[in-house]
DNA sequence: CATTAAGTGTCTAAACGGTAGACACCCTGA
DNA sequence: TCAGGGTGTCTACCGTTTAGACACTTAATG
């Protein structure tokens, strides 16, 4: 009663998610170009003939999951802020906790920016996906209100955020998720007076 | 032509890993006596029919996933440790090495140990496992050959073993992995010469 | 006390996901 | 020039999972 025709099942989307987790594997040890379909349904102990009911080639694969993790990065970002038995709005804290959240559980495919034969998009789409969320989901305040071009402000802003991102993944998250979370708001403190979150 | 009867197929054995996945979850949320088949099979997002397949019913879950981790971890220490590019043998190296890497690579089970309505046999078998370990693998030394009771002194390191591996549980992992570890040798030091793998 | 609601364990037919194996095709390197 | 290996497609089949029913137990409720 439950199978609506647009939605896959839970098998299918298992058997997916399965695919993609070789993939990123496959990827930090050979590098993209070399992965082959034959070695993803080696990895994940598939047929071959099953990676093609779900994907047309290794390019949708990797489109597919740059995508959805890019999806989710957005839509990470409304939800509450989960730690421990506490749970935190977004209105009353610092947004980006739950991109630093969502960047952390999904480590094993944000560390594929550390690699130069990588996913297809990655090095350039994380960072305009950053500062697309900033300019959508967030509203700023300089310190004393001094005016500024906004655009550029939020720009400037997100990719500071990723810099920093891509040195958090770079050391191998040896700064403990909490501890980050602080740096982040230290840093913001010097030159952001408020920080919101407005929903879409 | 590779299905072995005696061998689960690698569909098969998915199902049961996400159904312990979704038990241990349920046994955090609601404590291991409330939680139900029906509640199994939801979380998991299987048919109540599936279950049966695999289990006869809850009890032979638990103690299915009980057994596979505990035999998991005394498997463990005669495998080499890797870190990064490095592999170390347990000959050269600390042999608990492997028994913290496998708990913490298994932490989402081993935080079971948090709870009181958990997992039957959990609290007392844990403990006794690592002692077994201890008594099987290991060969000690004291410092300047100390003569000692070495099942008396098994006994007790094993436990200060097991004390310090609760105390990082419970602190949620909060000391890296590493330093962990170092910690455990520095311990270790103040009564241990040496400690060597010794196979079964 | 009777009645509901919810879970249990078992069974069946049917649906569905995944498999094996073959096909023609395209590269690439020896 | 040819062999080896990957690709994309197809089909018949296999085995896991599903839906749904069954009789049964237990706990809560009016």
């Amino acid at each position: 009663m439950n199978n609506e025709q647009y939605e896959l099942s839970q098998r299918q989307n298992r058997t997916r998610e399965h695919l993609k987790q070789a993939f990123i594997q496959l990827i930090k040890e050979k590098g993209y170009h070399a992965v082959t379909v034959k070695d993803i349904v080696d990895q994940a102990a598939y047929n071959r003939s099953t990676f093609y009911l779900h994907f047309q080639d290794k390019i949708e694969l990797a489109d597919d999951l740059l995508h959805s993790m890019l999806q989710g990065l957005e839509d990470s970002v409304g939800k509450p802020y989960v730690h421990g038995q506490k749970v935190y709005t977004t209105k009353l804290n610092f947004p980006s906790f739950n991109l630093v959240t969502y960047i952390y559980e999904h480590r094993h495919f944000f560390e594929l920016i550390k690699y130069e034969d990588t996913l297809p998009g990655l090095h350039t789409q994380l960072p305009s996906t950053i500062t697309k969320i900033y300019n959508e989901q967030f509203i700023f305040k300089t310190i004393n209100d001094i005016p500024v071009n906004m655009d550029y402000f939020k720009r400037y802003t997100s990719y500071g955020f990723y810099g920093l991102i891509i040195h958090w993944i770079s050391n191998d998250f040896h700064t403990p998720q909490e501890e980050f979370i602080q740096d982040v708001i230290d840093l913001s403190k010097t030159h952001i007076y408020s920080f919101e979150y407005v929903g879409r």
